[in-house]
DNA sequence: AATAAGTCGTGACAAATTTCACAAGTAGTA
DNA sequence: TACTACTTGTGAAATTTGTCACGACTTATT
């Protein structure tokens, strides 16, 4: 299931490759160089060079990447075929906005199902998903593998027990809490506050001239 | 201003330290081991000790460190005394959360104003922060130096370079769009959908079983 | 005082990631 | 066909980051 030679590094920006390829066919492009990838993303184009070549040699000399073959193989290799489920735990405003979220555009994931505990919101939809009393988490989440966390940090140890105990693998946890799960279990953490901090820091010590981020 | 010095992974963690140290403070612990302190924030022991070596010898051996003072000692580096202004773009639920969270617990960051297009919106104000036309930003937003984007892709650009032109120095970028800025601004993309796809990708092509993230 | 247990700070190493720079090949043109 | 311009894929070097392991020192205990 996994060629296990792709560098961590690489394979976190493979969802960005595979969305930009996919803008890029929506406008009509067929061939893309790295250097012009590398203005869309960002990414230094020698970097984007041999992350694609981790995969073999998916360019031609001279001319560049196929938009369209590039895209294809892109798709077999994260798996966009196969679609993989989850439920949104925490139905507040950062949740809210993951509900809206059209993620079946250019993706393999769907929420399937989210929970909470306000009255208001169990019973109605939002985005097309249900929202469930988080009372009914076991009963309802069976099969789900991901999980993405948006409550409060007070509950995430409680409620992450809870999801491990269910069979969960993966967890996206927005909270400002640091989980603790076995360690066959992924956690990634996005730390809101961390991050505009951790902006702050840099602005300060860091000034820029002529690198980019 | 800036001792230039401290690996930029040493940097991102910063913030995090600092508020782990916090809570313990809070809770009235005095000292701390890197080994305790690995533990809640779940990064690697000899990491934390590297990582504070940077900035001197803070510790004691067999003693561990102390939890005032390297909290002090923190603050000081990390600026928590003096405040930074930031302007939030797009109040949206993304958007709204941020305007909820509570920044000023453990931070050197003030949301200080908000902008929409939204008539419901526009007077009001959450958590504090008033929220005006997107009209008004190069009228209002003089002085501000960090903006939080969180408003739809297609609008990305064109807000960036307003608000390039009105000498912003570091945006937060939610939106999907890569956004282009001269050299000297820093850039930090969060992108929630591909956060999402590369736990996805990491949890089918990484399978773990004894390591941990 | 003597001993045991605990912990830091860091030299040295290992691993991961990025970048340089160029040979080899392709496309386009005349 | 011959020539120019372009672009990949990658060996090698550089940089960055993480980890090991241990000497040196502190605290606590008897």
């Amino acid at each position: 299931m996994a060629q296990n030679k792709i560098p961590q590094a690489t394979a976190k920006r493979l969802p960005l490759y595979y969305r930009f390829l996919n803008n890029l066919q929506h406008q009509g492009k067929t061939r893309v160089s790295s250097k012009e990838l590398s203005e869309a993303v960002k990414v230094d184009s020698a970097t984007i060079r041999r992350d694609f070549s981790y995969f073999g040699a998916l360019g031609k000399k001279g001319y560049g990447y196929n938009v369209e073959y590039l895209l294809g193989f892109f798709r077999k290799t994260l798996d966009q075929d196969e679609l993989t489920e989850v439920a949104l735990i925490g139905v507040g405003n950062l949740g809210t906005a993951f509900l809206h979220y059209n993620f079946m555009k250019n993706n393999n994931t769907k929420i399937q199902m989210a929970f909470d505990t306000s009255p208001d919101k169990i019973g109605t939809e939002i985005g097309g998903v249900p929202i469930y009393h988080i009372d009914e988490l076991e009963e309802r989440i069976n099969g789900v593998k991901v999980a993405i966390l948006t409550i409060p940090a007070s509950e995430a140890d409680k409620i992450t027990e809870r999801l491990v105990d269910k069979g969960i693998t993966g967890i996206l946890n927005f909270t400002p809490a640091r989980i603790t799960v076995p360690s066959h279990i992924r956690v990634h953490h996005i730390d809101l506050a961390v991050e505009l901090q951790s902006l702050v820091y840099f602005l300060k010590h860091y000034p820029l001239d002529k690198e980019n981020d």
